[in-house]
DNA sequence: GATGAATGAGGCTTCATTCAT
DNA sequence: CATGAATGAAGCCTCATTCAT
């Protein structure tokens, strides 16, 4: 029985779930690092040639195991980037949720998220970059379905953290802004670190962008607080 | 002889152009508006279908042309996609030339280029967003090539319009921080209408979107001007 | 465009059908001749190798085209084995619809039928008995609606050949013995088409057999009259 | 060692089978019971989705054991759907040769057979219907070869009873004519389980059909007789 | 210039069968 | 005996591209 099917471990007669035998869990260890050399294969590949230039073959054999292998671990094609893609995604979300944790109300969360992300993630990851920023957009209805929620949360995690800021600086412009500036940040990020790290290769300069980027931001939220007139005819038209 | 051939025909050796007869210059005006009907056939279905799950024949049919004449007008279907890429980058460049012309040295053209952008080019060319932003990403080594450069324009002009600024808010702090700020600015264009427009069609608040864009986008450049040490710490680290 | 998208002869605009030239006649020409040569190798192989054992590119190979010009032609492969039987089907149909035309009210219809059946037919198409009784057996939801279709339309034809029998020789036991009937009839030249030409190689006894059956059915037929009591408790219970 | 190969080791040598203890009883049952359960899953499979549609691991699951064990009793996908056809094929024949058994001489015996398929055998085993006369049609040489034997002594059968008949109501017409209507009856009964089972669900009128049928088939033996000429020109040739 | 039938390499996926545990 | 993960050949189909008319 096929691992996506689903319907694992059945237990035909409807018996207590016995406790693992050893050899139980070594299989159960090895389909897991096999799943995981699968999904490695494919990312890279993905990443290196473009999804749709990687043909099933290849990424069987990049992870030497035969095409069958592969089905018996993925649906299909789609569901290789689309797996690929969610677990992207709920990485990013921990470690920007983890930025974000001890520092409710400050801005420095901002600055966390930045340091993690470009420092951090970027750096090591490229392969992701390329995969969630490019592979993984117009493939197809589902995996866009999937690319979508993934931004989504991403915006919601932002937005639950600039939405903690507002008790220590005070509220926002709107309700919208807050959508704005979060969907603003992720795209930034975004186009941040393909620029740095996919067209360009300076991951040595990925810190520096880091900075800036954060200090933009961070200039860019109080800017949308419900600004004093003055302020608000000073910062944004510049003059009178 | 096909068209793209004929391009290459004209310069070379700079004979003076022979004046065309009527008919001439009638073919000339069919063949160019066949173009644009093909372009815009290939435009439409790559935005709604996909790159990939739009056929040359289909493309054919909806231009009411044969394939053969998709053909006779563009190199292969790459061709037209980046075709379509690189107009939609100039006319892009076009309109936020338009908005940065007049302002220069100061932040209103920002403004502008964001009004301009979410309140007209977004509503009227949904189906370029999605081009441009969408279908073009991670397509081919030529395509991914063009898009590039489109976007290094594209950060370029802005880059530009930030370095007149300087004149009279003050020296930016680096200038790498008015590349990031250049990337940033379009990373959240690009986000933005992605969100607003692609995933959500709320085609309505755009215009308020692009309204707290701007002034996110004014708060963050104010915020990477060589601040004197006291804001620094305020602004950006929000804790003394 | 392809021929198997039921589009055909589109004329973009609107222009009223000219009529056809020279060239465009030979071509629709053509395209009939390489049709009936696809379906025709389609037919021998599915009926020599079976449906299944049959692949796509044998089909090509064996009508000397490439495999894109069958699907050019047949949008699938079920689509090639639906077309042979319905035409199957049709044929059979014309047949057995002569065969009956001017016997009306006699069982010399019947007997028309047998005869140009097992005479005619059947040694002149052993592939097309394989195809309709064996290859279309339990292929796919489509084609067992189509055989079914098919059956249908038969019965129906020999219920119709049997309903103007009763003018002649009287009325028939009920509706549901004329329903009856017809499938026998049906069952019996499938089973022996199948027997004696299929199975075994008997071809030049087809014409007795022919006979015989023909007779047997006539037997039948009449024993299923609403028969005098006397004549029926004989016939059928035989004893007592 | 497979149960197939076991089959085998038992004969040759003519060793007194040694008796068998108490747990090797048993396991006996067991494994016969085994064998009954995914032979019946395969049969219901095969009849509801079709032999191809239906694989090895499809009728493992619904036999609640894995496909290896499925291996071990069956030499392959093949070897199932043959066991399943003989299976029925050996229990249609008993069934038909009970109904013949004590009727040697009658039509009474057909008219047994008729009432023991049509109202009994039929409405209780719509899927062997499906088997023997469907899904093991135009399969692979084997299960052909199978079908045809299978067929082959149905007909025998049938002969057997005709001749026997001989006796009673005196010569048929030719052997021929014997074998042309054991076939033509196993044809009626084919097309007719089939269409008021399988096409349409009509088990209620079975019981009647099968009356109707063996009417037909009195009429038609008797017709078959060697006729007195007053007889045959009536009846069958219809005309002088 | 325009047509559209023809091509065929290449892609994804299935599934009967095996075999180490 | 039973398991079920692994295999890989084979199948169907798509589609960008060409070229004779």
């Amino acid at each position: 029985m096929s691992v996506n099917q689903a319907r694992k471990r059945r237990s035909p007669k409807g018996k207590p779930e016995a406790p693992l035998t050893r050899s139980a869990r070594r299989r159960l260890r090895e389909r897991e690092h096999r799943l995981e050399t699968i999904l490695g294969a494919a990312g890279s590949l993905f990443a290196e040639e473009g999804y749709h230039r990687t043909g099933m073959e290849r990424i069987a054999d990049e992870a030497e195991v035969s095409v069958g292998t592969v089905y018996f671990y993925f649906k299909n094609k789609e569901d290789l980037l689309v797996q690929l893609l969610d677990r992207t995604g709920y990485e990013l979300r921990s470690l920007l949720g983890d930025a974000f944790r001890h520092a409710d109300g400050t801005l420095e969360g901002f600055r966390n998220a930045g340091k993690v992300f470009f420092e951090e993630f970027c750096p090591r990851n490229p392969e992701k970059i390329a995969l969630i920023f490019r592979e993984s957009a117009g493939q197809s209805a589902v995996v866009e379905a999937h690319r979508k929620r993934i931004f989504a949360k991403l915006i919601d995690d932002l937005k639950a953290a600039l939405t903690s800021v507002e008790a220590n600086l005070g509220a926002f412009r709107s309700d919208l802004a807050i959508d704005v500036m979060a969907a603003s940040i992720l795209g930034m990020f975004e186009r941040l670190a393909y620029h740095y790290l996919i067209w360009q290769d300076r991951r040595g300069d990925l810190s520096a962008v880091g900075d800036d980027a954060v200090d933009f931001i961070a200039g860019g939220i109080r800017n949308l607080l419900q600004a004093d007139p003055a302020d608000e005819e000073n910062l944004s038209h510049g003059r009178d």
